[in-house]
DNA sequence: CTCGACAGTAACCAAAGGTTACCGAGTACT
DNA sequence: AGTACTCGGTAACCTTTGGTTACTGTCGAG
């Protein structure tokens, strides 16, 4: 019996959907645009450490699930700002929680982790 | 300036923790393993699809961050059992919300991605 | 007539993840 | 005595994802 939509079931389309969630930069992506628009250089400068090609691959997966819009206008140098969808909008919440965790957490995660190398 | 966690710099330590969450594994792991006590044949059968060598690699990161504990029984045929930590426990909320979102918007992803492929 | 701005792309390289086969110790069966 | 089976992995190998550096096109400013 499968459940309508069970995320531990390989095949389930929401495990896809948290798949793509979990690709390494999607999440900063989106919490990076948080509720601004941001041009693609903004974009890069805000979230560090991501390569260009890589953020363009991310931005065009995110714009073909909805989560995205990509607006280009005709100009030069040419200008493309990215903005969330409401869809987008509404992944913000539950993201923010991981992050906050993930900022809560930090001194727990290396304490342990120090530990853990010293025992080795 | 930077401020004391943010998970924008790459060189700020709740990137890295951030980066572990993301990691393909972790947050299934994380949720499979709810408040229940599994071994390790009984994670692998409750994800569905993950390659037992990347299980054991992702374990073993857990392991080290504080967040499952890994009790070995010598007997034969070896035991070994996984259970989240009180650290582990609290990371559980703010990925089930992850999860959740994710089961509720398969449906308005999946229909977005169609839209754009259609559109090529 | 050359320079710079932006939003990428091209070619190449490194790292993460995936696949299949196999191991060792002891117990159960024949 | 020999064989088969269990579990929690590991070994060798391959593929996919991510990362780096250099470069492009267009147009306005100097």
């Amino acid at each position: 019996m499968v459940r309508k939509g069970d995320a531990f079931d390989p095949n389930c389309p929401s495990r896809v959907v948290l798949d793509r969630i979990a690709e390494k930069w999607t999440g900063l992506v989106v919490l990076a645009l948080n509720d601004e628009t941001l041009r693609f250089t903004q974009l890069r400068d805000r979230i560090g450490g991501v390569a260009p090609k890589v953020l363009t691959q991310t931005l065009r997966s995110l714009e073909r699930d909805g989560l995205v819009r990509r607006r280009v206008y005709a100009e030069v140098p040419p200008r493309v700002e990215y903005s969330l969808t409401r869809l987008g909008r509404s992944l913000r919440e539950p993201l923010g929680a991981v992050q906050h965790w993930a900022e809560q957490h930090v001194g727990a995660v290396m304490a342990a982790r120090e530990r853990a190398d010293q025992a080795s």
